[in-house]
DNA sequence: TGACAGGAAAATA
DNA sequence: TATTTTCCTGTC
C-alpha cells in the first residue's frame, strides 16, 4: 500500500480561479462518481490518482496522491480551459430564453474523463442513481483497485483493466450489479485499450456509432461517454431529468432517440454544457 | 410492503 | 421500424 502522510506529502499547488467556475458544482452534478468532501475539501478518485481540492478566496488549491498529475492535466480535468463565456453566449443566441437556467446553474464545467473508467461508471449507471452508482464503482475498486493511504483517509484507485478481467465469479456477483453484470463481465472481457482510443478520435457519427455496439450502452450512455470522456461537446445524454427538462423549458417530449436529435439541433456544438445545466437545473 | 426510480436489450406488433 | 416488456437493486 503506498502511504502518504500529513505534511510529509500534503503539497498544496494553487491556480488562479477562473471566472464562472464552481468546484462543487462541476464535482457532484453527475458526470463523475467518486467524490468525498469535508469541511469543504473535496477529494476526487480517478485513475490511479487521489486528487483532493478545494477553492480558496483567489486560486483553487489541489494535492495529488498516487499517479500526479500535473496543473495543466488539471485544469484539462476540470474544463477550465473552455472559454465558458463564449460557450454561454453561443447557447443564449440560439436559444434567448436559455439564459435563466444558465443563471441559476453557473459554474458547471464539463469534466475530461477516462474512456475506461467513464465506460464502466455509465455501463452500472443504468436505470440507477447517482449514490448507488457510487457504491457499485467504490466496490470495485475495492476487489480490483490499489489502496492508497492519503491524510484525507484510504482509498481504491479505479482497477486497471487487466486486474478486471481475472475477476472471479464470486468477487463478480459480490458486486450485486443485477442484469448489468453480464454487460460488465463482456465489456471487461473484450476491452482493449487501442481500440477504444481508435474510437475516441472517430467522427461524432461513427464514434456514436461504435460505442453503440458494446452491450449495455444506449444512446444516453453512449453520449455521456462521448461527452465526459471523448470531447465531444455537442453530445447531449439524456435521461429522466433531461427528458423532464425538455418538457419543461421548451415543451419538446418524445422518445430518447427524439430528444437527443432535437437536443443538439437546439443547442449546436456545445449542447452538452446545455445538457449539463438542464439537469442540475431540474434536479435543484 | 408494495410502489417507485432508473436505461438497454429483446420480444412483439 | 416503432412500441412494449423484461431485467435487478435499492429506497421510502
Amino acid at each position: 500500500m503506498q502511504r502518504y502522510t500529513e505534511g510529509q506529502y500534503t503539497n498544496w499547488q494553487k491556480i488562479s480561479l477562473p471566472k464562472n467556475f464552481s468546484l462543487e458544482r462541476t464535482l457532484t452534478c453527475g458526470q463523475t462518481f467518486r467524490i468525498t468532501e469535508k469541511g469543504g475539501t473535496f477529494i476526487y478518485v480517478r485513475g490511479q490518482s487521489v486528487i483532493a481540492l478545494r477553492t480558496e478566496k483567489d486560486g483553487l488549491l489541489f494535492s495529488v496522491y498516487g499517479e500526479n498529475i500535473s496543473k495543466e492535466k488539471l485544469k484539462e480535468i476540470l474544463g477550465i480551459n473552455d472559454d465558458i463565456e463564449r460557450i454561454n453566449r453561443e447557447l443564449i443566441k440560439r436559444v434567448p430564453q436559455f439564459a435563466k437556467v444558465i443563471d441559476d446553474t453557473l459554474g458547471i464545467r464539463i469534466m475530461r474523463q477516462e474512456p475506461f473508467e467513464t465506460a464502466i461508471s455509465f455501463i452500472f449507471s443504468v436505470q440507477s442513481a447517482i449514490p448507488l452508482i457510487r457504491r457499485r464503482l467504490d466496490a470495485l475498486a475495492k476487489i480490483a483497485g490499489k489502496e492508497i493511504e492519503t491524510p484525507f483517509g484510504t482509498f481504491n484507485l479505479f482497477p486497471a483493466s487487466s486486474a478486471l478481467k481475472s475477476l472471479s465469479k464470486e468477487e463478480i456477483k459480490s458486486l450485486k450489479l443485477g442484469f448489468r453484470e453480464k454487460w460488465f463481465e463482456e465489456f471487461t472481457e473484450k476491452y482493449d485499450e487501442k481500440k477504444m482510443n481508435v474510437i475516441a478520435k472517430l467522427p461524432f457519427e461513427e464514434k456514436e456509432k461504435a460505442l453503440l455496439k458494446i452491450k449495455g450502452v444506449g444512446i444516453k450512455v453512449a453520449h455521456c461517454i462521448m461527452l465526459f470522456s471523448m470531447n465531444e461537446l455537442s453530445a447531449f445524454p439524456v435521461d429522466v431529468w433531461i427528458k423532464r427538462g425538455m418538457e419543461k423549458l421548451f415543451g419538446i417530449k418524445g422518445t430518447t432517440q427524439k430528444i437527443t436529435k432535437e437536443g443538439r439541433n437546439l443547442f449546436g456544438p456545445f449542447a452538452g454544457y446545455a445538457q449539463e445545466y438542464i439537469y442540475f437545473y431540474m434536479r435543484r
